[in-house]
RNA sequence: GGUCCUGUAGUUCAAUGGAUAGAACAAGUGUUUCCUAAACACUAGAUCCGGGUUCGAUUCCCGGCGGGACUACCA
């Protein structure tokens, strides 16, 4: 039983015999102290001074009387206003400290996989141009909650539905087909997804100097739109596509090959992976026999036209298309499709899709058409909505060249760590192959640890001037920290001074040293809040807080000169105790932490 | 128009309904015989507006105002 809730019941009795009240246990709320306070943890006694008749003073002075007599634990207490503030006895900090240090996986769920499994897709690319910043923050987000995940107990199956097909493929392929001269990734030198994606940008080009032209002819922008020969081109071979041609079906492999190539080293070196994917040509007929289903059962409808539509007014929506007339399926159909396969490979029971903000719609859309299809888990899937990445100049537009490439951005975040390390001569006694190590662990943690602490629901502004920082609540400060303990230990061990379990409950540890043993103790329930709220950045600012304390604690403090064995042993057990909890939280957001940097 | 998200220092971010709303960046000044100064300390500045619920509201509810997303026979 932890502290908290030790004291919650204690609490209850105290006022159940003080005041006849019984109090309900979300009446009794513990906190910890505020800083500025004396004290570890709070009793908020407003809640009962009605029952008690006497001031909030009063009731506090008579709560912590009775505390202080019927338990050992707390050693002390103080009243200010409606709060009551209790000091915890040192020796149980001390016995607290050594139960964490023992336990090297400390904060994670100690049987794995007992509450079932869990699906979590993410990622999810097109396959007709690079990786963007945006992709970033979904991949980080993706990976991160399914660490947090199997800490809590989930066996997690991350999943990356690949969006192989379509009319965006066409394009490229047409454009490489007309204009490419056989360029492959080895011939020019170039990342197969960027050949691809670069291809793209020369059919979109070349497609809007079209409609240009007709449209200085006279036509319509709309007409324009549609009839120019290279988009007409491009449809065309999506049907060759569906007819299973197979010089189109060559070239739709043979490109798709450059792209994974591509994304596998990317997602290398993001250091994110999947357990299994999907591509939407394999799943997208299955959507099509679903609502074919649906229309069998009544829930949807088809028009006279042959298109197929799902009306969602009564339940607050609009009508939502599910089959062209001309029998082709969209977005929507394939989700279905994807969804089905899935609960048919798998025994899941949560699903989450890690998906923008932009798709809120759809998916409170699929949640119900899934319902309506009879599936008892629609209603229960997870749309983790995260918002939009923005550049300090405003939003990345692919036309006006403003986006950010997720390949160049990791690049730059590497080589401005082995500048700064450079600069600074830290790395100066490291072998190439440690230094490579080490400035890919801070360029990529500066990285993830900027986008991971922000609360997912927001949009964030990306400055890529600002985030390359290594002060204050960024990736690098923590790894610091965690390097510079590493270092001390390593020192100790030199020096031959051993440390394990603390023997003397009677040494005196100061306030800021028992606040730093409680928030280690804290540790496990934000394990646990962050995988409840899908929230990587509730762990990332515990860390920051926890490392933040330590340091102002330790700046300046010579833990191997103490002269006291016990204290000295304290301290070092400490520090190892918050090392292992930095790199632990680190690992839960997918930040590697060095040993030394 | 409709649905959903969002509004906190100059900026980027915090705050289970609790105490004097916390950090960081940016500016200035200090602190290294020491384990790593990529550190630490000190100095200013903010809850969009109006109601309601409550002992107590940045938080919950209602109404405005501002920002964003979606509302495609695109994916």
């Amino acid at each position: 039983m932890n502290l908290e809730s030790t004291l919650t019941s204690l609490v209850a009795e105290a006022v159940k015999n003080l005041y006849n009240f019984e109090a309900e246990l979300s009446q009794i709320q513990i906190q910890k102290t505020k800083k500025e306070f004396s004290g570890d943890l709070t009793v908020v006694t407003f809640p009962f001074v009605k029952a008690a008749r006497k001031s909030p003073e009063q009731a506090g002075q008579q709560i912590g009387e009775y505390l202080i007599q019927n338990n050992r634990i707390i050693s002390d207490f103080n009243v200010i206003k409606g709060f009551l503030n209790l000091n915890i006895s040192k020796s149980y900090w001390l016995a607290r400290l050594n139960e964490i240090h023992a336990n090297p996986a400390y904060g994670t769920a100690s049987e794995a996989g007992n509450r079932g499994l869990m699906m979590i897709e993410y990622s999810s690319p097109n396959t007709n141009k690079p990786l963007h910043l945006g992709h970033i923050r979904n991949n980080l987000l993706g990976f991160s909650i399914a660490e947090i995940q199997k800490a809590n107990g989930w066996e997690v199956v991350k999943t990356n539905i690949v969006n192989d097909r379509g009319i965006h493929i066409c394009k490229s392929m047409l454009a490489w087909k007309l204009f490419g001269n056989g360029e492959t990734p080895q011939s020019s030198g170039l990342k197969g997804d960027h050949l691809v994606g670069k291809y793209y940008v020369v059919f979109d080009k070349a497609y809007k100097a079209e409609t240009k032209e007709l449209m200085e002819k006279g036509m319509s922008e709309e007409e324009a739109k549609k009839s120019a020969p290279l988009i007409m081109q491009a449809q065309q071979m999506l049907l060759a596509w569906e007819n299973n041609d197979p010089e189109v079906r060559q070239l739709w492999e043979t490109m798709n090959g450059w792209v994974y190539e591509g994304f596998d080293k990317t997602y290398k070196q993001l250091g994110v992976d999947f357990d299994k994917i999907y591509y939407e040509s394999e799943t997208y007929l299955e959507g099509k026999s679903e609502v074919e289903r649906g229309v069998e059962l009544g829930v949807f409808n088809r028009r006279p036209d042959t298109s197929v539509w799902a009306d969602l007014t009564a339940e607050g929506l609009d009508e939502k298309l599910l089959l062209r007339a001309d029998g082709t399926s969209v977005y929507m159909t394939q989700d279905i499709g994807t969804a089905k396969l899935r609960y048919n490979d798998y025994p899941i029971n949560k699903m989450v899709y890690v998906v923008g903000n932009e798709q809120n719609y759809h998916f409170q859309v699929l949640s119900i058409l899934l319902d309506k299809l009879g599936f008892e888990w629609g209603k229960s899937l997870v749309h983790f909505s995260y918002g939009m990445v923005e550049l300090p100049e405003g939003k990345m537009k692919s036309r006006e060249g403003t986006v950010v490439d997720a390949d160049d951005l990791m690049e730059e975040m590497i080589e401005t760590a082995r500048e700064t390390s450079q600069e600074l001569g830290k790395l100066d006694n490291c072998t190439p192959e440690e230094v490579e190590a080490i400035v890919r662990m801070v360029g990529l943690g500066s990285l993830k640890y900027f986008i991971l602490k922000v609360d997912p629901r927001k949009n964030m502004t990306f400055n890529p001037k600002e985030s390359i920082d290594f002060n204050g609540n960024t990736g690098p400060f923590i790894q610091y920290t965690h390097a510079r303990i590493k270092s001390v230990l390593r020192k100790a061990a030199e020096m031959g001074i051993g440390f394990g379990k603390l023997e003397n409950p009677a040494i005196d540890i100061s306030e800021k040293e028992s606040y730093l043993v409680q928030l280690a103790t804290g540790f496990p329930s934000i394990v646990r809040e962050a995988g409840d709220e899908f929230s990587p950045a509730l762990i990332a600012n515990y860390i920051y807080d926890l490392v933040k304390e330590y340091n102002q604690f330790y700046h300046d403090f010579s833990i191997l000169k103490e002269e006291n064995p016990d204290v000295r042993q304290f301290r070092l057990v400490l520090s190892e105790t918050i090392a292992t909890i930095i790199k632990t939280g680190m690992g839960l957001l997918g930040i590697d932490v060095p040993e030394r940097m």
